[in-house]
DNA sequence: GTTCGACTTTAACAAATGTCTATCTTCGTG
DNA sequence: CACGAAGATAGACATTTGTTAAAGTCGAAC
């Protein structure tokens, strides 16, 4: 990887909220990071039931969140750069996942008594932090929808057309491709499907030409199509400007 | 609806994290409810997409998040007294998901000038807020896991699962059974499948003398069988004590 | 460059689930 | 008490997905 590209590591922080924060409020955030860390090969940063006493910010890579049972593992979420990981392992005494690094990832460490300092003066940057939460949960729910509503196809075409977007939020997309590290077996995991199920599927929307992978890239070369085969709709996401925060509910 | 049954219809508000509560805590929660509504039929309370200006709190009965597209109705998340139910609307412009009441349905709402005074005076009150949203999503995993990992039996067993021991930590259930609602249709939308074979999986479970359905109830014979079925693991619906507010985080 | 392991690909068959069509039951309403 | 609508039940068949077994490909480490 390269750092050179980081020549600030918070550049991308709080992804989606970030645009609602003032310039003393990125400082901030930016300073709760103590100290960060490379994983070049796949890492459980945290395991299921483990107290923690820090929460990972994900500066580049990916990250998904992970529970294995049954002997099978199985992927609840997937994270992208800028996005605050297991922020509500602070709230929560244990978290009910793993947190497990996918390819090589770049992640930031806060300690929790920073949260504390945080949540104790700051409450517009507290709030933020909710918000960025709220978000999490809205990506949740189109998870669940896309796994009731959609068969491997569209669960995969869903699956990348969000990730996608998440990554053209923070400028890391390009118009037809973006970084794809996630192997056939962890797709799988994550679209509900064996990993043999999820070759075919790759094999015929390769072959129909809406998706391709690549030296752990994925090529799209009609999103539109891709869109419509995950009946993908991307207000889910709350892009720039679509919350409440720093408006009516900026307080103070 | 026996409305007697409510003198104080605050009893069971914010489930599971009003142990952590102070007494003036409570009486605050309970003054921010404005009005209560009975729904006698199945009503949506709030459209997706639309504009919002107060939260609603469950007091008796069931509420569905739902999500309709292609048509076709899906079910991400299912609440129970005590519940806020969509206390995200206040930091989203807009839901994602339609709010609708399922069979007799009793609720509070609480506008959201009295959330942003709360916000603005009780710190403690709030992180509780927000630690309740956290809870939300945990859920949400738990969905996703289990719509990933199981079969159509494991997932509805799991529903039940989850559901008795919602309404058990409000005192709402009783040792082998509990109210449930909820028509075929619904669980089918709740557990991704189609009605008709939610209808087979009801069948063979009720066969099978797991689980059998009643005049809007729920008998669960064997509640250790039905876990194993779901492979449930009440851990993620962190019961009472298992939050971290309260202690190292009760700031002030 | 070889070797090993992880990842990907393929085929054949079994099981689960969806689709279509239809009938039966229940319950509120007039 | 009759009626109608919503809910529940049922069977036959199509489609999707899981299972098992095997072989091919690629890249990192020695």
């Amino acid at each position: 990887m390269d750092l050179t590209r980081y020549p600030k590591t918070g550049r991308f922080m709080a992804g989606r909220v970030r645009h609602a924060m003032r310039t003393r409020e990125k400082d901030l955030l930016e300073d709760m990071i103590e100290k960060t860390e490379l994983y070049t090969s796949p890492t459980a940063i945290l395991k299921r039931g483990q107290m923690v006493n820090q929460s990972t910010m994900l500066i580049d890579g990916f990250i998904a969140r992970s529970i294995t049972r049954g002997g099978k593992r199985h992927i609840v979420g997937i994270h992208v750069p800028g996005d605050f990981v297991d922020l509500h392992g602070f709230a929560l005494k244990r978290l009910d996942h793993d947190i497990v690094t996918v390819g090589h990832t770049l992640v930031g460490f806060c300690p929790h008594e920073r949260i504390v300092e945080v949540m104790k003066t700051e409450p517009h940057l507290t709030r933020l932090l909710w918000f960025a939460t709220l978000i999490d949960a809205a990506v949740h729910r189109e998870w669940i929808l896309k796994l009731e509503q959609l068969n491997a196809d569209g669960r995969l075409a869903h699956l990348m057309a969000e990730l996608w977007h998440r990554l053209n939020f923070v400028g890391m997309a390009e118009p037809q491709s973006c970084a794809m590290p996630l192997t056939q077996v962890e797709l799988s995991d994550a679209c509900g499907t064996t990993a043999i199920h999820m070759n075919r599927t790759i094999r015929s929307m390769r072959e129909a030409g809406v998706i391709d992978f690549a030296r752990g890239r994925v090529m799209i070369p009609d999103m539109a199509r891709l869109e419509a085969l995950a009946h993908f709709d991307t207000s889910y996401l709350y892009g720039d400007g679509d919350l409440f925060i720093g408006h009516a509910l900026d307080l103070k």
